[in-house]
RNA sequence: GCGAAAGUGGCGGAACUGGUAGACGCGCUGGAUUUAGGAUCCAGUGGGGAAACCCGUGAGAGUUCGAGUCUCUCCUUUCGCACCA
């Protein structure tokens, strides 16, 4: 054994031996259990950033850590290869997407392989090769058949100087990101798969989730959002009928029907029937409502801007009272909610409060507080009240609660015909038509004569041509008439390709399947998938919490629907991991664009009143002091990331795994720190250092447990403590920094140990085992270099996870806190399960606690948890 | 705006079930060693105080023998909001 640790080698060496005994390539077996440890495929980007290092690692501890629990594991990897950034990469370098994305899969695939991880490369996979998109294709024909796809119009950013849809993140500040135009909303038809018909299950079965974190399941609840409620429709009035042409109801979906009588007004989407029929002869309606379409059409956007309105002229009828209500256009109601209109209730609803004081709409109270807290306030109104109470001013349904006069209202409503009670859900149907080129081809055909007609199976896969370079403007397959000129499959007459791809979230919402079996040419999945599926422990970003796991559920309901799944869950434990964050550095010259520094190239020292002084060496401005923004995500844009590979060529990948696992727990924020990954690397070299002056003593004897000194069987006591406590750890609370923590301390233990007998180095040998094997999972490199050292023949990763020895933990005395009144007074020793009144003797006992309890008469109350702790009460 | 989470020393974090606040690591201070380095080892390190002790987990209240942990109000920060992945 060498006497200093070198990571390369040591590197090297394991990664050697791993590959030689195809470690990691697994395959059905069902004597043993199996284990499906799977992490979130990236987006093959170019480089891996530390994103991707924390997530993969803690994949690969828990599944290395499954492995030695006698689990058949199985860990793969692929690539999430379709997607914007290759557009991007294309329209700035004229690279086609398709080799950029190779290119950058072949380059972090060798990052991965750097770093140690266990994967199973043999079932590799990539979402842009047309063995995999085939069965996207394949699935949506399936899902077309029994309608849960369907086309139909739906709303998108339109750049007008580009003629381009935008992508969300492509709009800034209203504009486009190349030309900065003033974004419009257009409708374009679209295909859709129908995630609302499984809505109720989907809610439902969040409670077979117990192993998902909590705010998952609740975000996922609240996205789906179900809502008890009413459809009210209320008849047009005469000026209304004209302006359409037609007799009608304007239908709204309201979840306090018992305000009804509050409405003072109807507010419509700019997009509705009404408001468009009234803009026809109104040209300041007309501009109002191309001004409501200009921005985006994100949520947070519409939520918050500045409230907007315009009256249309019209009116529909009160369907109870009959009175007239105006018609307004508003830009905070969308198109795409529900029916694009609302009842405005002013004295019940904050949104319709604003809108009406601001528009000096009539205010009505219809509900009055149980308490009469809030009565009938007149006017200055100064707030809604939102709350539930009893109704008032309602007519024959005024005296009522919540409850009875949704009730009371609802069945008046279903007599005239003019509403009924309804559930409705936030979740809207999944739209996965993109206007891109880099993506899975939709596979449709458009035929004049025959409309739209899904291209038969046996000319699967629609293969994406893939030497194209995109130009910013619309859609290169549009533009090629190689791809987009055909014959329609049903009357041979010349038809033209569908040129949208799908949404890149459809390639993730099944390649976990598609793992079991990548070699599968005639089916989508085989019964493989009913081996290794569901998935055990599935790890990524919290920021796929709702859309990537919502989809990935429906779709294996749909799979399962069509008899192709016999489970419905994908994933059955979940870990969402926070993301990786560093130091912020900027500088603002005092015209131009705001510059950002990398932390590394940042100097930072206290200046002489104790205030951080950051200063940056630049090639053209010479020495300037940067400011220093605080944390953000490690991103391009704020120049802040830490580059793995260098990590690892300076540490080596050991120390890169321990100090992400060691920094915080896996589901919080990870702050970047070059001193605490200096602090792991240190770490390491101890460990090495450690086992090889124990091992330059010559083996030790085995360890006989039955005549052990009080040292000798303290340290026993610290190493299976030390276990015990790793196991629970990283086993069942997923805390890996706290096991970590452990073993160090353990470490520390094992350094004051000073016993240089035989039985000593028994003792020794066995603590040095446990550090490493805690370790195993996390560093496994040093590890298989140190259990080698250690003297064993077989390879540290063939390792069974060791048992605990109870008889080690067993205990004669125990510290016992002594509290007065709640506040630490003493700590005493006591026998092990020790009664009350044997340790409230020997707390009296104590001078310190004779002080503060003179006399035990005083004693009011005991409080006694064994072993742990007394309080006394005087 | 709506939904979700998080605030503990100089810093990252620990305290799992209401029971010793600050494990472990970083940084800092002092010392040792040394062919001088971003190495290693030892000791100390929440604040105040000579000490006894007192005060301390974003702010404010409450429950309890006992609150970082439970309840309520507020503040701040982060994530998601359907075409980024």
């Amino acid at each position: 054994m060498q006497g200093s640790y070198d990571p390369a080698a040591v590197e090297r060496a394991a990664q050697q031996y791993w590959n030689a005994a195809r470690s990691f390539e697994v395959r059905e077996d069902p004597q043993r259990p199996k284990y499906y440890c799977l992490s979130m495929l990236p987006y093959p980007s170019g480089r891996l950033h530390m994103g991707h290092v924390r997530n993969y690692t803690i994949g690969d501890v828990l599944a290395r850590f499954m492995r030695m629990q006698g689990y058949n594991v199985l860990q793969p990897m692929g690539w999430d290869a379709f997607g914007l950034p290759a557009e991007n990469a294309a329209i700035s370098n004229g690279v086609p997407p398709a080799r950029w994305t190779r290119e950058n899969i072949a380059h972090m695939r060798a990052q991965l392989e750097q770093l140690g991880f266990g994967i199973d490369w043999s079932r590799e996979l990539a979402s842009c090769d047309p063995e995999y998109y085939r069965w996207n294709q394949w699935l949506f024909l399936r899902m077309l058949e029994r309608g849960i796809a369907y086309r139909t119009t739906g709303v998108v950013n339109w750049d007008p100087v580009d003629q381009t849809v935008l992508a969300n993140e492509q709009v800034i500040d209203g504009r486009g990101w190349r030309t900065g135009a003033p974004v419009e909303r257009r409708e374009i038809p679209m295909y859709y798969l129908a995630i609302t018909r499984y809505a109720e299950e989907l809610l439902a079965a969040l409670d077979e989730l117990p192993d998902w974190p909590e705010r998952v399941r609740v975000m996922q609840a609240n996205w789906i959002g179900r809502s008890v409620g009413c459809d009210i429709a209320f008849p047009y009035a005469p000026d209304t009928r004209r302006a359409v042409g037609a007799d009608g109801t304007l239908k709204v979906f309201t979840t306090r029907a018992d305000t009804l009588f509050g409405a003072t007004f109807m507010a419509v989407a700019a997009e509705h029937p009404v408001a468009l029929a009234a803009a026809r002869t109104d040209p300041a309606l007309a501009a109002f409502i191309a001004e409501c379409r200009r921005g985006s059409a994100t949520e947070a956007q519409v939520a918050t801007q500045e409230k907007k309105g315009m009256p249309t002229g019209l009116h529909v009828l009160h369907p109870l009272t009959g009175a007239e209500l105006p018609v307004w256009v508003a830009n905070y109601v969308l198109m795409s909610y529900g029916e694009g209109a609302v009842m405005g209730v002013p004295g019940h609803d904050e949104r319709d409060f604003e809108f009406a004081q601001r528009h000096a709409l009539p205010i009505v109270t219809v509900v009055r507080s149980m308490s009469g807290a809030y009565d009938e306030v007149q006017a200055p109104w100064n707030a809604a009240y939102a709350e539930y109470g009893t109704t008032v001013n309602s007519g024959e349904f005024s005296g009522l609660t919540y409850q009875a006069a949704v009730d009371a209202i609802a069945a008046t409503l279903s007599e005239r015909g003019l509403g009924a009670k309804r559930v409705q859900y936030r979740l809207r149907d999944w739209g996965i038509s993109r206007q891109r080129y880099w993506g899975c081809p939709i596979p449709i055909i458009h035929c004049e004569g025959c409309g739209a007609v899904p291209v038969p199976d046996k000319e699967l896969p629609v293969v994406l041509p893939e030497n194209l370079v995109p130009d910013g403007s619309g859609n290169p397959l549009a533009k090629y008439p190689e791809f987009y000129q055909c014959r329609c499959p049903k009357c041979g007459g010349p038809a033209r390709r569908e040129t949208d791809t799908m949404d890149t979230f459809v390639d993730s919402s099944w390649y976990y399947m598609r793992y079991a079996c990548p070699d599968a040419h005639t089916a989508m999945i085989d019964q493989r998938v009913g081996y290794w599926l569901p998935v055990d422990q599935y790890i990524g970003g919290i920021e796929h919490a709702i859309l990537h796991l919502l989809y990935s559920r429906f779709w294996t309901r749909v799979m399962r629907d069509f008899g192709m799944l016999a489970f419905s869950e994908p994933f059955t434990r979940l870990l969402t991991q926070g993301m990786v964050l560093n130091h912020v550095y900027s500088y603002q010259p005092a015209d131009g664009r705001k510059r950002y520094f990398n932390p590394a190239e940042v100097q930072a020292r206290r200046g002489p009143d104790g205030r951080e002084i950051c200063q940056v060496a630049t090639p053209d401005l010479g020495m300037i002091t940067v400011e220093h923004e605080g944390l953000g995500k490690m991103s391009k844009s704020e120049n802040n990331g830490v580059d793995p590979e260098g990590l690892v060529e300076r540490f080596g990948a050991d120390t890169a795994r321990l100090f992400v696992m060691f920094a915080s727990p896996p589901d919080q924020t990870l702050e970047w720190s070059d001193d605490g990954v200096q602090g792991a690397a240190r770490f390491l070299r101890r460990l090495w250092t450690a086992v090889h002056e124990h091992v330059s003593t010559g083996p030790a004897p085995p360890l006989e447990t039955g005549a052990l000194s009080g040292q000798q069987r303290q340290l026993r006591r610290a190493a299976h403590h030390t276990l015990a406590k790793a196991t629970d750890d990283i086993g069942r609370r997923r805390n890996f920094n706290t096991a970590i923590a452990a073993a160090m301390e353990l470490l520390n233990t094992i350094g004051r140990f000073a016993d240089a007998s035989p039985t000593g180095g028994a003792v020794r040998q066995e603590a040095l085992e446990i550090v490493v094997l805690v370790l195993a999972p996390i560093t496994p490199h040093i590890g298989h270099a140190l259990w080698e050292a250690l003297g064993h023949t077989r390879a540290l990763i063939d390792q069974r996870w060791p048992a605990v020895d109870q008889t080690a933990l067993a205990q004669d005395m125990v510290v016992m806190v002594v509290q007065v009144n709640g506040k630490l007074r003493a700590h005493i020793d006591v026998p092990v399960n020790a009664s009350e009144a044997a340790c409230t003797e020997i707390a009296f006992a104590n001078s310190h606690v004779q002080k503060f309890v003179p006399d035990p008469g005083l004693v009011r109350r005991k409080v006694h948890v064994p072993n742990k702790l007394l309080n006394l009460v005087v």
